[in-house]
DNA sequence: GGACAGGAAGTCC
DNA sequence: GGACTTCCTGTC
């Protein structure tokens, strides 16, 4: 991987096809890119607005090297070794072989716990195109304009606090049943929970913990610990990995075979049969 | 085109 | 094991 500073852009080059902005937008785990024209995406993480291109192996950061440095290059996981969880995924059998070679391009961003949480209550029972029009929605009523660009509005993901004063919106916002999901852990977080202290507890004792949030089971948590917590042991088990665990592992797959980045190979999996059995 | 049924990155009781 | 909100999607 090849840095290049300019300006008021940064130049990430050489990326050996392990990263793909379509296929990170597409993979499922993040509902706040947007592809805007040709190569260029629209990305809203950190209360801040990111506009990025892509021309096959070389991308295009449009910030300036302060940002890129203390913030995008840790949110897109650039100093982590995908190439790793590839081959290993490879030599695994035919089934991975593909998918890691489908999906090479994806990383596991490190988004930000509390809109992790709230995103993936909001996933439950529901469907992606459904998800992203309320997490939309959600940002749009409860959220701060952080950027206009091209004539659209970008709104920060709303804190706890925000979306508590805006609680009656919910029901019209269409998050559901799961309203009271919500609302009980905007109130969680108000009192003083901080979910940044769980990035430094073990993966097993991160997942039980999110799980006392009411309307969190086993897989909202493993999403939060996985695409919040830079918990890459994390396996998220929804109906698609049973799906695919079912069809090609006999109902059987061995995670600790991938220790360390089972989370990755689970994401890899996802895009993959999703894909195929579209 | 429009109505309709089935189903959706699950969890609670 | 049934219920849960709402709406996207496919089918007729």
């Amino acid at each position: 991987m090849k840095i290049t500073y300019f300006k008021n852009e940064v130049e990430v080059s050489d990326l050996d096809r392990t990263f793909s902005l379509e296929s990170i937008r597409l993979s499922g785990q993040c509902f706040r890119i947007t592809k805007l024209e040709n190569s260029k995406y629209a990305i809203v993480a950190k209360g801040r607005l990111l506009i990025a291109e892509q021309y096959s192996d070389r991308v295009v950061f449009h910030c300036n090297q302060e940002d890129f440095d203390t913030v995008w290059e840790d949110y897109f996981d650039l100093d982590y070794d995908y190439k790793k969880c590839i081959i290993e995924g490879s030599r695994y059998d035919a089934f991975l072989k593909s998918a890691v070679h489908y999906g090479s391009g994806i990383r596991i961003l490190k988004q930000d716990p509390w809109e992790m949480l709230i995103t993936f209550i909001i996933s439950q029972q529901n469907n992606i195109p459904r998800i992203a029009g309320i997490v939309d929605k959600l940002c749009n009523r409860c959220g701060d304009l952080i950027a206009t660009y091209d004539g659209i509005n970008y709104y920060s993901f709303p804190t706890a606090e925000q979306i508590m004063d805006h609680y009656l919106e919910l029901k019209d916002i269409g998050v559901g049943f799961r309203d009271k999901y919500i609302l009980d852990a905007c109130r969680r977080i108000n009192s003083g929970y901080d979910l940044e202290v769980l990035k430094q507890v073990p993966p097993e004792q991160t997942t039980s913990e999110l799980k006392r949030f009411y309307g969190v089971g086993d897989k909202v948590a493993n999403c939060v610990s996985l695409f919040g917590l830079g918990h890459k042991d994390a396996f998220p088990r929804d109906v698609w990995i049973n799906r695919i665990i079912d069809k090609y592992y006999n109902g059987d797959f061995d995670i600790s075979r991938f220790e360390g980045f089972s989370g990755i190979i689970q994401q890899y999996m996802f895009y993959y049969e999703r894909s195929i059995t579209k």
